[in-house]
RNA sequence: GCGGGGAUAGCCGAGCGGUAAGGCGACGGCCUGCUAAGCCGUUUCCCUAUGGGACCGGGGGUUCGAAUCCCCCUCCCCGCGCCA
C-alpha cells in the first residue's frame, strides 16, 4: 500500500509513477475524492463525540449525588443517534477508500527502464560460458548482446523431459494421472540432487548471517493479503477448503508477515532471513506455456532471501541479495544474464526488480530463475512493520529475492551439464552432498 | 477434545463501573573537566492539529458513563486425554 500522505500532499508523484507504468490515473483521482469525503465525515463525527464527552463529564457529579438525570440522558441519546448515522457512512467510505488505496501500485524507481511491457526489460550483465546449438546462435548473440562467451555445438541436446523420463528420474505420466498436469514425481538421484541444492543454498546463506527459516506452508487471508498483490488470489493461490487458509506461493509471504504489527529497533536492522519451503501456484494465467516437464509446475521448492531494512539502505541491500544469487549460479557454473525489469512489467508491488535468467541450451533461450525485488515500504505499510526512529515510528523497507527455485535449476543443470551418454554432471560444489560426480 | 488460568502502550506491569498508575528501555534537554549518576520532558493511532477524536487481544451487549459487568470469537499458558 502506498503512503496516504503522498496521495494528499504530493499526488503528482503518483500520477508520474502511473504514467511510467503505462497505467491510467483514474485510480488516483478516485482515491483522492474518497479520501476528501472521508475526512469531512471524520471531522463531523469527532465534533459530535467531543460534544458527547463534554455532556457526560457534566453529568458525572450530578449522577454521583444521586439526583435525577433523565433530561441530560435524553440529550446524550440524541447526540448518540447522530454519531451512529455519521459513523455508518464513515465506515462505508473508509472501506471503499482503502480498497482503492490498496490497489494503487507501488511507486516505480526512477532508474527502472520505462517501457510498456517486457520488451523493455534491459539485460545489463552476462556471466559464464554458454553452450549454444548452431540454430540458436543468432538468438543467443542477440539476447547476450555479444557480451558472453559461448561454445557452439552441432546437435541439439535432449530435452529434460525426454532425458529424465528415459533415465527413470521423473515420472510425469503417473503424476498427471493422480494429481493432474504440471505435477511430477521426482525419483532417485534427482531427489538427492534437489536436496543437495537446498542444503548448499541454506548453508551459503547461513554463512552470510541469514537466519534460516522453515515457515508455515499455509497462511490465513489477512496475512496473505498483507504480503501479496490482490491479483494473486485469483491467478496464483490455492485455497484450503473450509478453512481460512491459503497454501503459500512463496516463503516470501510468511517471511513478510513474520514481523507484522511489530515495531523493530533501528539497531536490529537490517535483518536477513533465508526461507525454505515448497511453493504452490495455480498458474491460472499460463495456459499453453511450458506445458511439459518440470519447468513450470504447481509445486516446487525454493530458498528465498528476505530482508527488513532502513529506507535509506534498501537500494544497497537489493544489490546484496542479487549478488548472493549471482554467487550461487556462478558457483553452480550455470551461465546467466541479469535483466533490469521495465516499469510496465514490474507488477504492482515492486518498485524495482532484477531477474537472473539462466541460459537453457535445449530451449535455446534465457529463462527466469531468480527475481529480486525492492518493494520499499509497500508491504511494510500493509503489514504494519515499523522501526523506532528519533522522530517517530517509521515503516521499514522490505526486499525479497529468490536464491534458488529447485525445479528450474534442476532443468538448467540437466540442459547445461548433460553428457553424450545421458548422464548429468553434478556441479562440483554439490558433489559432496550428492555423493556422486554424475547422475 | 475436556477443565482451569490469562491477553493492558516497544517491553514488564497496576487498575477490576467515574474516563489508562508505576518501572525498564529509547530519544531530547538540564547539570557536569569527560563519562556515569541525578533531575525534567517525550515515547500507540487518526484528523483540516495551541485543538479534537480513537485505543486496554477481536466483535457485540448492559450503562448517562466500561480496561473494569455480560455474551461470542481468536490466541497463549498449566493440567488431563489423544497422537507421529
Amino acid at each position: 500500500m502506498i503512503d496516504i500522505g503522498i496521495l494528499r500532499k504530493n499526488p503528482e508523484i503518483l500520477y508520474e509513477s502511473q504514467r511510467r507504468r503505462f497505467q491510467g490515473d483514474e485510480i488516483i483521482r478516485k482515491a483522492i475524492s474518497l479520501d476528501d469525503k472521508w475526512r469531512e465525515l471524520l471531522k463531523k463525527s469527532n465534533d459530535l463525540k467531543s460534544e458527547k464527552n463534554r455532556m457526560i463529564r457534566e453529568i458525572a457529579p450530578i449522577a454521583k449525588r444521586g439526583e435525577d438525570i433523565s433530561a441530560q440522558k435524553k440529550k446524550v441519546e440524541m447526540v448518540e443517534t447522530q454519531i451512529g448515522l455519521i459513523e455508518k457512512q464513515l465506515t462505508e467510505i473508509e472501506s471503499e477508500r482503502d480498497n482503492v488505496l490498496r490497489r494503487i501500485p507501488n511507486i516505480v524507481d526512477l532508474e527502472a527502464p520505462v517501457a510498456r511491457d517486457e520488451s523493455g526489460n534491459t539485460a545489463f550483465e552476462f556471466h559464464g560460458k554458454a553452450t549454444v546449438f548452431s540454430d540458436d546462435l543468432s538468438n543467443f548473440l542477440d539476447s547476450s548482446k555479444g557480451k558472453m562467451e559461448y561454445e557452439l555445438i552441432e546437435r541439439r541436446r535432449e530435452s529434460h523431459v525426454d532425458l529424465l523420463t528415459r533415465r527413470g528420474l521423473i515420472d510425469l505420466e503417473t503424476a498427471a494421472k493422480v494429481s493432474g498436469s504440471r505435477f511430477y514425481y521426482l525419483l532417485g538421484d534427482l531427489v538427492i540432487l534437489e536436496n543437495a541444492i537446498e542444503l548448499y543454498a541454506l548453508k551459503m546463506l547461513r554463512e552470510k548471517g541469514f537466519t534460516v527459516v522453515e515457515p508455515p506452508f499455509m497462511l490465513n487471508k489477512e496475512a496473505t493479503n498483507g504480503a501479496t498483490d490482490f491479483t494473486a488470489f485469483e491467478d496464483t493461490l490455492y485455497k484450503v477448503e473450509g478453512e481460512d487458509l491459503y497454501l503459500i506461493a512463496t516463503s516470501e509471504h510468511p517471511l513478510a508477515s513474520y514481523h507484522s504489527d511489530q515495531i523493530l529497533e533501528a539497531r536490529s536492522l537490517p535483518q536477513f532471513y533465508a526461507g525454505r519451503s515448497p511453493c504452490f501456484r495455480r498458474e491460472a494465467g499460463a495456459h499453453g506455456k511450458d506445458t511439459k516437464g518440470i519447468f513450470r509446475v504447481h509445486q516446487f521448492n525454493k530458498i528465498e532471501q528476505f530482508s527488513y531494512c532502513l529506507p535509506e539502505d534498501s537500494a544497497k541491500i537489493h544489490r546484496i541479495l542479487l549478488g548472493n544469487a549471482k554467487e550461487f549460479y556462478d558457483n553452480l557454473k550455470i551461465p546467466y544474464r541479469i535483466v533490469d525489469i521495465s516499469t510496465g512489467d514490474l507488477g504492482n508491488v515492486a518498485s524495482r526488480k532484477f531477474d537472473i535468467e539462466a541460459w537453457y541450451p535445449v530451449q535455446g533461450q534465457f529463462r527466469e530463475v531468480v527475481s529480486a525485488s525492492n518493494v520499499l515500504d509497500y508491504q511494510a505499510r500493509r503489514l504494519k512493520i515499523r522501526y523506532r526512529a528519533n522522530d517517530g515510528n517509521k515503516f521499514v523497507h522490505t526486499l525479497n529475492s529468490t536464491l534458488v527455485a529447485t525445479t528450474r535449476t534442476l532443468v538448467a543443470i540437466v540442459e547445461n551439464n548433460q553428457q553424450p551418454d545421458g548422464t548429468i554432471m553434478v556441479p562440483e560444489v554439490l558433489q559432496k552432498y550428492v555423493g556422486k560426480e554424475a547422475i
